[in-house]
Order: C-alpha cells, then structure tokens, then sequence
DNA sequence: TAGCGCATGTAACGCGTTACATGATTAC
DNA sequence: GTAATCATGTAACGCGTTACATGCGCTA
C-alpha cells in the first residue's frame, strides 16, 4: 500500500497533473518505485475521495486541459505519519534467477544472451545516475537535509547497478568459458 | 506470471508436497522468488487442473497425510519452454527509498534507526548466504552445469547483501555525522 | 495443558498489468 | 498525412497479502 505514498512524497514539491506524475515516475522517485499511467489516475481519484489530495481543472492553450492535483492539510499529516512506519523489505523477484535454477545444455546460450543484455541494461542506468549525480548531487554534506535524502536513494542506485554489472561479469566468465562438468 | 514456473523448478528435484514447497520458498530459491503457503496451495491447484502437475495422496504415520506433486511430461516441456524466453526486469520496491524522498527533521533519526535495523538484516543474510557458499559451492568451475546455475544466483543474492551493507554504512555516516544544512 | 511443528485449505480484498478507448496539437 | 506528445480515463483479469479455519501428534 505505497503508491499513494509514492505519489504524495511527489507531491511535496508543487502540484502535478496524471501525466506528469506519469513521467515522474519514470525517472527520479520511479526508479525505486515503478507505476503506469493507469495506476496512477486510479490511485489519484481514491486519494481525492480520502481528501488527501484537491484536484483543479487547468485550461490550457493549445493542449488538452489537465487536472492538477495537491497535497491537503490531511494529506501532508498522513505522508508525514507513514514516514515514522516500519518499512518492510519485499524481496525482489527476478525470473532470470529462477531461470538459472534449470540451466542446462538446451537454455545455457539463451541465458548467456540474457546476461549480457542485462549488462547493456544495467551499464546504460549506472551512466544515467552518474549524469545526474555529477550535476546535481556532486557535493553531498552540502545539500539541504530534503536533498540528502534523494541523493542516499541515488546512491542505492548508482551501487546496484555496479554490484549487477559485476555479478554479470562473473557469471558470463563462469558459463561462457569454463569446462562443462557432466551433469 | 512465474510463481508457477518457481514451483515447478522446486520440483525438478523430485515430487514435493505444498507443505514442503512452502519451506523450500522460505530458503534457497525463495531468497530469489517469495511466496506464501496460500498463494502455493492455490497455484499447485491451478498447474493440477491444467495438467502440468500430477497429484498424489501419501499416507504417513504419526502425521497428517500429504500430497505430493510431481511434473508431469507437459509440465516439463512447458517448463523447458518458458527458460528460453525473454525475462524482464520488474524494479525492485523499497518503501524506505520512497521515505529518504522526504527526509526532513521529523522523521530523520526514524530513519537511521531504520537503516541500522536493515544493516543487521542484511549482515544476518550475507552469514547465511556465506555459509551455504562454503559448504556447498566452494569450488564452482566443478559443478555440475545444474549445480553452477544456482551457484551464480547465490552469488548474487552474496553480492546484493554486500552491496546493500556498504550502502547503509554510507547512509549512517552521512546521516548521524555530517552537519545540518537549512532546507 | 500449552505451544510448536506438520499439513491443508477458503475468502476477501487490494495491488498491478494489459488491453481498450478517445481526442487535440505539433513537428516532420 | 502520419507519427509523436499531451492528456485522461475504463474494464478485466491475475497476482499477492491478510485473515480466518481446522486438526493431529509430540514435547516441555
């Protein structure tokens, strides 16, 4: 039940429309915390319903109109409040893992490809964290305290990708060149 | 979809009643693909019904009965299959990220106390992690290619613990000991 | 006799994904 | 003209979590 947290926590800095919530969270907070469109519109209307959030209607000139939404009173007291909650970690699931469970002679080459797109994968994020860390987070005692804490999760993200890059190193020298043992 | 591809991997090894599918799910490919004992029941139903699992009731004494399954000869095939699709990232969640989003006053000593329990939990894994490493996959170019797939998700699961452990210790020293800036 | 381990399930609800749907403006 | 971007939604389905439910045997 985070979502609406996710969507609170971007609130925080201005109101935002569906979309642009939408394009939020493919980048920045969505790196951590992934949604679609369709999910976020839902979850909008059901915070408004609670009172968490107060939409208003934006006529635009020459685009659609869109619908702004922001934190109420309320809103802001029950984000501030679930910041105070035990986080639980959920383990992340990842079918490449559960695929390695069966290697075999028939899916070693097909695992073998899938590593190394997920190396490609994983170097093409690591690139991007580092873009924005350079321009935006290249002195961390320095920030204000809201920012350090963006800059910890950057951080997470930057040591993840690295730590998949190197896991995937090591299993493409373990399957791609080592002596196969009879099973 | 890949809860019912997680089981039938966990039956490769020989047939397995819902009972012992659900510890399995709590160590080995569980650290990789969690699951519940319902969720297990009811997808052990599902794969029966379409024929991919064969059932069977076996007495005990001193126990309440149970029953085993086992893959069948389309349950196999579909399993073999599915190895040699594409599997795709689904991001990882983490409610604590979403929270250093809105690090602030309140909430920051909250979160070091967080991040600390996390450390522990993470040290906890990483032992036990180790301790399978040493004792059954000290040398992994000997494996059996089975064997080495499995080698290398614990190899992951080893490196993920490590890398979320130096992340806290980052985390806590910027958090407990750098000075406070204004937001 | 209380609690733990073994063993199996149902029901309700909520979260997440996929598919479907519309329609305007801007850039090529 | 046709594709991309802006903008908002509904519907169906499946996956995952929580709560509820039962009952035996062994050990302290």
């Amino acid at each position: 039940m985070a979502l609406s947290h996710a969507i609170a926590t971007a609130l925080l800095d201005g109101p935002l429309s569906g979309y642009d919530l939408a394009r939020r969270f493919e980048t920045s907070l969505g790196f951590f915390w992934a949604a679609s469109h369709q999910q976020i519109y839902q979850e909008l209307k059901k915070l408004t319903q609670a009172g968490q959030l107060e939409a208003r209607r934006v006529e635009q000139s020459g685009r659609p109109d869109k619908v702004e939404y922001k934190l109420t009173e309320p809103g802001h007291r029950a984000l501030a409040a679930w910041a105070l909650t035990e986080s639980r970690r959920r383990p992340a699931k990842d079918d490449l893992f559960v695929k390695l469970y069966q290697l075999n002679e028939q899916n070693r080459a097909h695992l073998v490809r899938e590593i190394k797109a997920r190396l490609a994968q994983h170097q093409a994020k690591a690139e991007l964290y580092e873009k924005i860390r350079a321009h935006h987070y290249a002195d961390p005692e320095a920030l204000s305290q809201r920012r350090q804490g963006v800059y910890l999760a950057l951080a997470a993200g930057i040591r993840y990708e690295a730590m998949f890059m190197d896991w995937c190193r090591e299993a493409l020298e373990l399957l791609d060149h080592s002596p196969l043992q009879p099973d």
